[in-house]
DNA sequence: AACGATACAATTGTATACAATTATACGAGG
DNA sequence: CCTCGTATAATTGTATACAATTGTATCGTT
């Protein structure tokens, strides 16, 4: 639940405090900043030439992002992901997802189903080629589409947390090109369903669509997909 | 998308941020301050008698939870709730509160589930009694022993989240007694499912229990309810 | 009177100084 | 050698000062 206009985002480009802000988010996200590593005001202040005003509210909205903790008077750590919250976030996503589905087949515009279609396409290409960078990319974009078309802000916004929030940890999951041409496949078929106007079959579709995605996750083993990243305690 | 930890909540009791954070969203879903109204640091400030600082802080905060949205130089202002926001909400609710009543079936102890039970029983009483503000703390109470029951941090914490918003709109949707009789009954049927271990029939009843509650609101009419806090162009 | 430019006021953005808290190191006492 | 307590350092919490931006009113021009 955030702030729920496009003009005017907290991640404003312009400001320090958002720089540093995005800046923080991609470094946690890339994995620059590993699990329970301390983020220190001072020292990232340094780093990115600001005063620590536009860290420590910077850091406020990652807390709230779910990206690092804070400890009052302690310090800011960075959030571990168990394998339990992995699940969770796939069980909610899996019905979310169905119903960002079911609503897009009213909404979606021409041109984003366009876009979907060319993303498809690309992603196919990309699929024989074994460009796994790119084919990370349309996955990460077909899915943004998809929010977009649903036209709805708070689902749309709920979405775009969940599907950041697994990205640290699903970095590597489509580079097993098996599960890359499944997964395009298992977007051409939500996207025809869509653009049928079938909507019970679209919501079907996606829901399977990310149970499929978590399946293949287990199925590969979360703690080696994973690597060091992943917590036991869940 | 928040911290998950309870111990060390980004809603601080201790720190002057934390207060004035609680006291700020506490104001905004009472009502105190209206849609649109803009916040000033320093007003807010000397209202709490502190400096700007903490009050900047809490401020991002409020942003990322929602409540109020920030322009860049310019000011906060508090967010409006348009109808098909609390629509997409409901209609969002509906399928996470399934998820987490099919979930609790599993996970919940024993002292919960007590506590669910005497819960209903209350209710029932203040029904009778016509004790509106009771039953509508015992309604929030039951959702949240449910969203504590079904053991995921990040669904107890989404619901959460989603259930603070509508409250600012919801506040006078029990006070009809037939809606809050029909609820009441509605929970209870939620509860005897999880007893019985049924999980799929307490997934359907609380989707269900999540479509009245919407359909009672409009029903009565969405604008008479909210009165002049909701905007039409949704 | 209408329009525009410019100065001024109000507000937010950022940096820095100081206070409070927590972690660490070191030494006294056992 | 270990333990505890105190001093010290490091870090966050808060307040304030200054810079940048935005809004507004006034005045001059047409």
């Amino acid at each position: 639940m955030t702030n729920y206009d496009k003009k005017y985002d907290a991640n404003d480009k312009y400001s320090l405090r958002g720089r540093v802000f995005q800046k923080l988010r991609e470094d946690i996200l890339s994995g620059k900043y590993k699990e329970h590593e301390e983020l220190k005001e001072v020292a990232i202040g340094e780093e990115l030439g600001v005063s620590r005003t536009p860290v420590r509210e910077a850091f406020r909205q990652l807390e709230l992002e779910g990206l690092i903790q804070i400890i009052p008077n302690k310090g800011a750590y960075v959030t571990g992901i168990t394998a339990k919250d992995v699940k969770d976030i796939y069980m909610i996503r899996s019905l979310l997802e169905g119903l960002c589905a079911r609503l897009a087949t009213e909404k979606i515009t021409k041109e984003q189903l366009e876009e979907m279609e060319e993303n498809i396409y690309l992603a196919e290409f990309h699929a024989q080629k074994g460009h796994l960078d790119q084919m990370a990319e349309l996955d990460n974009r077909f899915h943004d589409i998809l929010y977009e078309a649903c036209d709805s802000k708070l689902l749309e916004h709920t979405l775009r947390d969940f599907h950041r929030y697994v990205l640290r940890v699903r970095q590597k999951t489509l580079a097993t090109n098996t599960r890359g041409r499944a997964s395009n496949g298992e977007h051409r078929q939500i996207m025809e369903a869509i653009k049928a106007g079938d909507a019970a079959q679209a919501e079907k579709l996606a829901n399977q669509h990310m149970i499929n995605a978590y399946d293949n996750m287990v199925k590969n083993g979360l703690k080696e997909i994973y690597g060091e990243t992943i917590e036991e305690n869940a």
